[in-house]
Parts: structure tokens; sequence; C-alpha cells
DNA sequence: AACTATTTATAAGA
DNA sequence: TTCTTATAAATAGTT
């Protein structure tokens, strides 16, 4: 999107894929916070990257749910 | 973010928030497909807007989630 | 981690 | 609601 349109599809090069990975998790949970605080809206989001053992959760209004994977 | 940049806070106008949800909550999924695309994440996303009804589910990489809303 | 050239998102307005 | 557009934000590639 910025230098260079990159094409719908997975990141092959790892270095790249972890930085473009740090870089669009934290966009993407500022956009949930914002989409929650200007219209009032309840959102929960969770972002798993097994390469890194990640998870996030959000829940910027207060919504208490329980997340249960299933698989 | 565009013509003008606008306060964290809610959008009183009903209107204006109710076009605000539309483009904004189309634009976070859009991020989510992306962000699991590219970065090969699982990611769950709820948006739920209670003057609207709405709610929305997705889960891009197939992972079975069972929310379930406790407040 | 920073920078920056571009792309993308989007607040207002039509 | 849908389109346009000027401006703000995000970001891919680079340093």
């Amino acid at each position: 999107m910025a230098r260079k349109k990159i094409q719908m599809k997975r990141i092959d090069n790892t270095t790249t894929q972890q930085v473009t990975f740090s870089k669009r998790r934290k966009c993407i949970f500022k956009k949930a916070l914002e989409l929650s605080t200007f219209c009032e809206a309840e959102i929960e989001l969770i972002v798993f990257r097994s390469t890194r053992k990640l998870f996030d959760y959000a829940s910027p209004r207060g919504t208490y749910i329980l997340f249960i994977r299933v698989k």
C-alpha cells in the first residue's frame, strides 16, 4: 500500500512477514478502538499467529466474552 | 482522518455516526482479511452495535471459535 | 527503529 | 445511501 502495492497473498519472506505483522496488528487494534469509540460499538478482536505464539484480546467497551477455541 | 481530523470521542450526530460506522466497519474487516492473508494469522472479529442490532463475524482462516457473551 | 514515497482510508460535502 | 474529493493515516520498501 505504500512504496508498492502488494498482492493479496501470503508474504513468504519470514522477516518481512514479521515486520508487516507487527505494523498491521498495531493498526487494526487502533481501528477497533476508534470504531468502538466513535460509534458506540462493542468489538472483540483476537489476532493469533502460531509462529509467534501470540494471542491478543481487545474489549474496549467492557463486554465480557468467553472465547473457546474448538478447532 | 480526512477533510478534518476528528476527536477521539463518540460521534453524537446519529446520522454521521451511522455513516461512519458503515464505512469503518467495512474497512476493519478488510484489514482483518489482509492481516490474516499476508501473515498467516488467525483472526476473529466481532462488531456489535445495539442501535442497529448488528452482529458481524469473521473467521478468514477457518478456525472454529465459540463466542459466549457473559456480560 | 526511522524515514518516505505511495497507497489507502475517510470526513465532509454533493 | 452512494459518489466525490481533499486531507489524514497507513504502510511497503528503504536506510
